[in-house]
DNA sequence: CTCCTCGATGAAAACCTTTGAGTCGCAGGT
DNA sequence: ACCTGCGACTCAAAGGTTTTCATCGAGGAG
């Protein structure tokens, strides 16, 4: 080992006195090891500050030691988003946590499909985790294909078979937010829901449906698509207030929805909570916390949805036989002012 | 090559008739190839699906290619900030686009300090960009040490002596703001700055004190911290209309900031832009755009700094002496209907 | 005392690519 | 006829780790 280079696992044994494979057992926390072996190798590992060589490792062990986390959405602007950050600070962190990298892939266009077609399957990563929340968003058939351990992020649309995923209670969610609201005794309640293509938003616009006993019909006359927007929000509540001039409550299903609806509200005269009740979904302190009056939410953790990602994923790469492959986290109602 | 492995140079070799190292040569553009030579090791290539082996690659490359974008905030609530996201979105896209992984790293505490450390210094990545703008940051000293090629975004606090940087232009892009703000005719000009112990706020400040003409403690008097953050913007509004209640204009340092200014001068029945004119800085659309009434801001583009960084670091691996170092990117007024 | 067993260890193959050194054939100069 | 130079190519080493297989020694059973 030269003066500036960095020691190798050769160097280790050498100092430990042993050979590279007890090196390497010890540093794999083989059971196949003397005590002194295990502790001679420590010391010299840490005296030479010593560092595995990933690419070495990974060539002989076919694993790369990381995973992809890949964000699928045909409109970039969604990335406003404030939910997105959240999940990739939570992606980074539970990744992080068990020592893996994280490889980040935004994909808006079909360019950017092949590209993360070729990604993945050219096996750079061991995994990966996917957003993909868009009906008919061709990436999950491509990635459906590949011979790679996949965790999703919800429900991708389409045939669910064979695929790992951990999903929020959004039905359960959505009624328990109607509920509330019908315990407050408001009896002319609305729903803003988002995008019709995404299968949370249609999972809480069915919970909302079955909370207030609606068909299809019955359904359509008091709700209104805000498209997971602000902007969208705003104008979805406006058309409520159209469509309903009487109404005394409104769910919307996300928070940056409800902010845009509060805006609206306070523009027409409702004061809330006392005309209108207002239910938010996610419960994202910053804008929940920060709107007026603050916002009742559903509260849906996603540091805990990625951390189960990350988990299912690591079980999937051992090769564990995993039990479960649809996990479905619990959402709860988080009482603010706003209803 | 068995039925389900992935193919490999010698593969390619074989089919195209030729040695692995000539196999090589072509993926690599060497010069000295044959045209036959190339064309059948292409289709070869193509024909198998042939995708080079990273790990292998890396091995005797000694390069990764993979570099890190590390965050440093003390404060992970920032992260809410959108600016962040679409920083985040900047580095995935520039760096997909010169085919090089982006690993992305959070660092809020000492513990991720510790790893980053560990992970920087241990040959995983061939080079990082650093975001790291607040005063003493720890990171920035760790990293300094490295042997690691960086560029950082905006100046990090201390020396900056042989450091690679992309900056915006703050003080020129406060100073268009304030000399707007002059151009319109108002005569009692305040200031919402940024946290202090961030360059790119006090690089605003001096932009607004020079195109003001104040000195420090002028300066103080018609001056308010507003942290970056929204609710930040709101009290300092409010501190600035009671310490100076005839004032008709504000620049404000970030948009974020704006939002919440503009909701206090709603709320004290100021009219924008007749009575209060405003400019915020930033230019995010997800925001300037939405306010009412929308916001005049400075832009800096933040696609471009990033673009910027990650050509720099690029030659920066390439080892070719880079001639400038620092890098200003310039900034510019974009007129809504706030001032 | 010999034979086995078993746990700890070492030697060496394997993983896949890049690259410097060496080979080969051929044209052109002497 | 012989060397030289050159372009196109092949050979084989190197890069650092994991893992299989063989070896070695100690201790227990017979």
């Amino acid at each position: 080992m030269s003066i500036h280079a960095r020691p190798t696992l050769e160097d280790v044994a050498a100092r430990a006195g042993v050979s590279r494979a007890t090196a390497s057992r010890v540093l794999n926390a083989s059971p196949r090891v003397s005590p002194e072996a295990l502790e001679a190798v420590n010391a010299a590992v840490l005296a030479l500050g010593y560092q595995p060589n990933r690419a070495a490792r990974a060539l002989v062990t076919r694993r790369t030691g990381a995973v992809a986390v890949v964000f699928s959405e045909p409109e970039p602007k969604i990335f406003d988003d404030p939910h997105f950050a959240r999940l990739i600070r939570a992606g980074a962190r539970a990744l992080a946590d068990v020592d893996v990298q994280m490889v980040l892939m935004l994909v808006h266009s079909p360019d950017d499909q092949a590209r993360a077609h070729r990604f993945l399957a050219g096996g750079h990563v061991d995994g990966a985790l996917v957003f993909a929340p868009h009906r008919n968003d061709e990436l999950v058939s491509i990635v459906k294909k590949l011979p790679l351990p996949v965790v999703y992020a919800g429900k991708p649309w389409g045939s669910l078979r064979g695929m790992h995923l951990v999903d929020n209670d959004n039905e359960g969610g959505a009624v328990l937010a109607t509920e509330h609201l019908k315990s407050l005794g408001r009896k002319k309640i609305v729903h803003v829901s988002g995008p019709l293509d995404e299968l949370s938003a249609i999972d809480r616009l069915n919970g909302f449906k079955s909370a207030m006993g609606l068909d299809d019909k019955g359904a359509a006359k008091v709700t209104e698509d805000g498209g997971f927007t602000r902007e969208g929000g705003r104008k979805a509540m406006a058309a409520l207030l159209a469509k309903v001039p009487t109404l005394d409550a409104v769910f919307v299903a996300s928070d940056l929805m409800a902010a845009g609806a509060l805006e609206t509200l306070q523009e027409a005269g409702k004061r809330v909570p006392q005309d209108v009740a207002v239910v938010g979904f996610d419960d994202h302190v910053a804008i929940a916390e920060h709107t007026t009056p603050p916002l009742t939410s559903v509260r849906q953790d996603s540091d805990e949805q990625v951390k189960h990602m990350v988990e299912h994923l690591m079980k999937l790469l051992r090769d564990e036989t995993v039990k479960t492959k649809k996990q479905v986290l619990p959402t709860v109602l988080v009482r603010r002012e706003s209803a």
